[in-house]
DNA sequence: GTTATCTGTTACAAAAAGGATAGTACTTAC
DNA sequence: GTAAGTACTATCCTTTTTGTAACAGATAAC
């Protein structure tokens, strides 16, 4: 276990509101999360992800300019684009993951507590 | 290393969903984290954290719906309240020590590449 | 009684995020 | 030339979130 001082606390603070700038809101883990099963075209992603163009877009582009995907233009009949995770995305895996087992756990709580 | 397929990566999706919805917004995991430090005061995390005290409020209130805050009343001269984590808020320990070791990762990243 | 502290709430405003719909540009297939 | 598929962008609008400022109730100090 670790300590909690005043001073590593105000750290700590910063370090996840640096986390939050990169990969908060409603959708950047999530399509994060996606990808890990390789890479997509803009539309598969947005029908998987449950994304509208203009936000998935936008998120994309974030993500690019934060080394965390990739965007490859493929010279194909229509024009089409794989986005991919880069190596660096990698570094989130163990956020992904532990999130991904809060998740698991807290909703197995809130079904056990409703039935 | 986890295998991902098209179903894992769908329960994958709702995990992070569901986590998302109980700790996901600006202030959720900075709270909690000043919290981890020990119990607290309203005026007292207001001002540790930056938040004003409307939105405190709000959050607070989320948190201890979700079991994850817990407040109690002092009896003291002016009436004080104490807002301490409880003990399923550590089942969250993992998500923020993620968070937080991204956080110092990427900051890094950064300014290095900016040096 | 005025001021101060603590815990909030209320009212108002601003900003950020998100969503719906349609349209652009290009190419291939019919 | 019409439709269909790809990858977006533009426009408009709604919802959510966040912030500011002031205020209220309770108690104590001066």
């Amino acid at each position: 276990m670790k300590k909690h001082t005043v001073e590593s606390c105000a750290k700590a603070k910063m370090a996840i509101r640096d986390t939050l700038d990169i990969v908060g809101g409603k959708w950047k883990l999530v399509l994060i999360s996606v990808l890990r099963s390789g890479k997509k075209g803009f539309n598969e992603l947005s029908r998987e992800a449950g994304i509208s163009p203009r936000i998935l877009s936008k998120e994309l582009q974030e993500l690019e300019m934060n080394g965390l995907v990739s965007r490859k233009v493929c010279d194909t009949k229509p024009v089409t684009v794989q986005y991919e995770l880069t190596p660096y995305s990698g570094t989130l895996s163990e956020v992904l993951s532990a999130m991904e087992k809060w998740g698991y756990l807290h909703r197995n709580k809130i079904v056990q507590g409703i039935e």
